[in-house]
RNA sequence: GGAAUCUUAGCUCAGCUGGGAGAGCAUCUGCCUUACAAGCAGAGGGUCACAGGUUCGAGCCCUGUAGGUUCCACCA
């Protein structure tokens, strides 16, 4: 027997509820279980410093939907999740509190600082976690891993040491981005490009030996004249063919450097000379190495100046640049200063200007290991959707260069590197290394370098199933199925991913990627803490509900686009919650007062037959959507369903029924009611988990949880075409009634007789039968359905339908004109579709070439269209017009 | 410099392999009809950016133009 529910739908008061039971009964976890089918996602790990905001709503909304409709479909469904130590994020988030409370780091040491660290997370790791379970997310918490965990310092430790054996992994010093702020190398992928304003400052070097000669270089970077080792000339530039080979005289430093030839420079550029810094510019530093110039590193870790600069010693970068440039002013070799706009690198975390810097770091080498991801997607064993990002992924392939992955940070995986301080000898191991293999010392240093934090994310999805270990898990749930994620991350994530796994595993990581886009805010702009205009996901479900909060993600967006957020737009998905609620309410209300059970179900009417009908058919059309991760157009179809078919029209039209104890198909109806609802439940549950499942266990007591509940599956048992066309027609019938009476400015009080002429006897049935539905829709206060006109008046209005024709006599209220209008209006518009399908039925071309399906629906409409426009002229001719 | 993507109703966006333009919100007109006013019924509103092309047929495919967004890229 069901329950009564509350007028309005309150989510905050039954989501914990309800989420709380659902961990209870460990609905969420996962164990091998051979006898089913595995579907896999696993998360990705939000940083441990993080607050969830809607890329992560939306990134776990999507993978809650995936992972909710395969377990109902019966999939041993295993949402695997975890954080990721976040290296850069976290440590700069620790050093800020620890400075608050006046420790620096460096007092601290690496022990007490990693000491802090853990405790901060043990703190504040879960903290995101907890956010994800208020979102209603289904992942198996009991399996949550870290990033730093044993298992993924093994997996971490297994992959260097293999790579390096390999030869794929390599140490080097090669010039690398420095943040200065930070204090670390960073990747290719974490540099941000950004046109700044600048200058051109062109300078003179002076020949040597040559008095009152010079060379005129232009530069956006003065300060690294400090570190010149050379100029460099195209080698077929006529106008400084006899320079190349001299020497230059340095300014501000006691140093003389040689012009030299080389293709790299670009004749039409500035001057045509270059200024080669070799320590500070990557291109510089190809040309150094292919002339032997010297590599004169002018900076510290922070970017200041050190020794090798002279007076100029301990400035910052930029500090110095201004007294450069006034003392080379001074010198009168300052030729002219030009704005100029360029790009220039900064660090994606703190927005500081990277400085290039040669150092010695590790890097993993990347020829090999990107050509078989490239093949992958390539040859369609891993699908990328939308489709357009094959070519983002290639290209990022094509042209990668090694990547270097070593640290200058605590907080992260440690190189299994150890230096034997007495010869020199590099050790890589899994274990600690105390002895020197080859000169048996005992004084061996550890590498004091981490890894980069996508090291260690790249192997996610198979370090978290146990591997290197040969777990069951392994075995069984990998590879996994899809991954979801923003597109943002292509390429420190999903490609380093893909690479890492096929090498590692010999597997595929997953066989699709469904990416998603940003959340933006109501104006298009990126929601940012700088520029104060994010939303919290958590203010959000507080406000309408988590089912809200989701429904609004899905919906109205297509795959890998971004999207705007709107709080209307949350406020119609609540509605729709609160809709769903209404509608149960109103059946379970009725259902208290009769029994469902034993149902005679040949007493089901049209309409029953027609809704069921609907239900299947949605059911067949969701699957398939959802199959091709079109989450929100699946989405959309079961809002239309039940909220226009469901709602609007079924439960309108059993009303009748249900209010007439004597009605012997009222049985019928309520079954009807409680089937179609579940089943539309069902459907909508993995994108308004909490609302629907709230709804399922007060509707019925069989089932203890739609979440396990089976996904409806399109049956021939409810397929009945017939009776969908059939409602279709009284659907038609009771617009145009509708239509006309708010035309007419008929009250509803007023109630009328409606006449429905056909000649057709087949078409006179369905009306005969449907009868009972104009009452309540149509206001009507009696129905006749007839073969003709007879006791109709000829100014009764009138609404033409296909084979039909509906009448109303309102004698008094009828105004004459207003109908001509109205059917005149119809007639053109018939006319029109008339024309329209002439057209291409008359074109040889069209009849010749076109598929004779589409052909015999053409002339189908043209029939309807003619038939309908003879009856619109006949009533026309009537009225006198 | 290369590439991707967008331009559809007042606003925000859907529109699957080419076959009669859709939704939500907003607007206008009626309704407190005993599930829901977070609602019901009805209505108005679009040369699908522009110009060509392919096709019997183009919002959808191709080329170009204009504007917007984004990604990649070592031009000092």
């Amino acid at each position: 027997m069901a329950k009564e529910l509350e007028k309005n739908y309150n989510p905050s008061e039954i989501e914990d509820r309800i989420y709380t039971n659902w961990l209870d009964k460990k609905y969420f976890h996962a164990e091998v279980d051979r006898s089913k089918k595995p579907f896999t996602i696993v998360m990705p790990p939000p940083n441990i410093t993080g607050q969830l905001h809607m890329g992560h709503a939306l990134d776990n909304t999507m993978q809650d939907i995936l992972i909710r409709f395969k377990r109902m479909q019966g999939y041993n469904a295993l949402w695997q999740p975890g954080t990721d130590h976040a290296a850069i994020a976290t440590e700069v988030k620790i050093i800020e509190a620890l400075k608050e409370k006046g420790i620096d780091k460096d007092d601290l040491g690496r022990d007490g600082f990693l000491e802090k660290a853990w405790e901060w997370k043990a703190e504040y790791g879960g903290r995101i976690i907890n956010q994800l379970k208020k979102l209603g997310s289904s992942a198996d918490w009991d399996r949550e891993r870290f990033t730093m965990d044993d298992g993924n310092n093994e997996a971490v430790n297994e992959v260097f040491c293999k790579l390096y054996e390999k030869g794929w992994i390599y140490k080097g010093s090669r010039i690398v981005n420095w943040c200065p702020v930070c204090q670390t190398t960073i990747s290719d992928a974490e540099v941000e490009h950004e046109d700044q304003a600048g200058n051109f400052w062109h300078i003179n070097y002076p020949i040597v030996g040559e008095e009152g000669r010079y060379v005129e270089i232009a530069t956006t970077r003065p300060e690294t004249l400090l570190g010149d080792t050379a100029v460099a000339v195209n080698p077929e530039d006529e106008r400084y063919q006899d320079i190349i080979g001299k020497m230059l005289q340095l300014p501000l430093t006691d140093r003389q450097i040689p012009v030299i030839a080389d293709s790299y420079v670009d004749k039409e550029f500035g001057t045509g000379c270059v200024k080669i810094t070799p320590a500070h510019d990557p291109n510089d530093f190809e040309v150094g190495k292919r002339h032997n110039l010297e590599e004169i590193n002018i900076m510290n870790d922070d970017a200041t100046i050190n020794a090798m600069g002279g007076k100029y010693a301990g400035m910052d970068r930029y500090e110095a640049r201004k007294a450069m440039v006034a003392d080379l002013e001074e010198l009168g070799l300052l030729v002219k200063i030009e704005p100029h706009s360029h790009n220039v690198g900064t660090h994606d975390r703190c927005k500081t200007t990277v400085e290039p810097l040669i150092k010695p770091q590790w890097f993993v080498k990347m020829e090999e290991m990107a050509k078989p991801a490239l093949e992958a997607v390539k040859n369609g064993e891993l699908k990328l959707i939308p489709e357009r990002m094959n070519k983002t992924y290639y290209n990022w392939l094509e042209n990668i260069r090694d990547w270097c992955v070593s640290r200058q940070l605590w907080w992260g995986h440690r190189i299994p590197a150890y230096y034997c301080q007495d010869c020199g000898e590099i050790t890589v191991s899994k274990d600690a290394v105390c002895t020197c293999p080859k000169c048996s010392s005992a004084n061996m240093k550890q590498d004091p370098d981490t890894l980069d934090t996508w090291f260690s994310s790249a192997l996610w999805p198979f370090s978290t199933l146990g591997w290197p270990q040969n777990t069951e898990e392994m075995d069984y749930f990998f590879p996994t199925d899809v991954l979801v994620t923003g597109y943002d991350i292509i390429f420190f994530w999903v490609i380093r991913m893909v690479f890492s796994s096929i090498e590692q595993t010999g597997k595929l990581p997953f066989h699709t990627v469904l990416f998603h886009g940003l959340v933006r805010d109501d104006q298009g702009r990126k929601m940012s803490k700088s520029l104060g205009n994010g939303i919290d996901p958590l203010e959000v479900i507080d406000k309408y509900g988590a089912d809200a909060l989701r429904f609004t993600l899905i919906t109205g967006n297509a795959p890998g686009n971004d999207m705007r957020f709107y709080w209307e737009r949350v406020e119609a998905s609540r509605n729709f919650a609160n809709k769903v609620w209404n509608a149960s309410r109103f059946i379970m209300m009725n259902i208290e007062k009769a029994d469902v059970k034993d149902v005679d179900l040949s007493k089901l009417t049209l309409a029953d037959r027609w809704i069921l009908s609907k239900v299947n058919t949605l059911a067949k059309d969701m699957t398939e959507n959802l199959d091709k991760y079109e989450l929100g157009i699946a989405a959309s179809k079961v809002y239309d369903f039940v909220w226009e078919e469901f709602c609007d029209w079924y439960i309108e039209m059993v009303k009748p029924r249900l209010y007439n104890d004597e009605d012997e198909t009222k049985a019928a109806a309520l079954w009807t009611l409680k089937t179609v609802l579940i089943n539309a439940l069902k459907l909508l549950h993995p994108y308004m988990p909490f609302v629907t499942e709230e709804i399922f266990t007060n509707l019925q007591d069989s089932e203890e949880s739609i979440m396990v509940s089976e996904w409806p599956v399109f049956t021939d048992e409810w397929n009945f075409a017939a009776d969908e066309r059939a409602v279709d027609a009284i659907k038609d019938a009771v617009r145009g009634i509708r239509n006309l009476r708010a035309e007419m400015n008929v009250p509803n009080s007023k109630k009328a007789t409606v006449y429905v002429v056909s000649e057709k006897e087949e078409v006179r049935n369905i009306f005969e039968d449907a009868k009972v539905f104009f009452a309540t829709l149509g206001f009507a206060s009696e129905v006749l359905v007839q073969a003709d006109k007879t006791g109709i008046a000829d100014d009764a209005v009138s609404a033409v339908i296909q084979d039909a024709v509906v009448y109303m006599p309102f004698a008094e209220l009828v105004d004459i004109e207003k109908e001509v209008e109205r059917l005149s209006k119809e007639q053109k518009k018939l006319q029109g579709e008339i024309k329209r399908c002439e057209g291409m039925l008359n074109n040889p071309n069209f009849v010749g070439k076109a598929p004779a399906a589409k052909i015999e629906e053409e002339k189908a409409k043209l029939e309807k269209y003619k038939g309908m426009l003879a009856t619109v002229e006949e009533r026309l001719s009537q009225l006198g017009k």
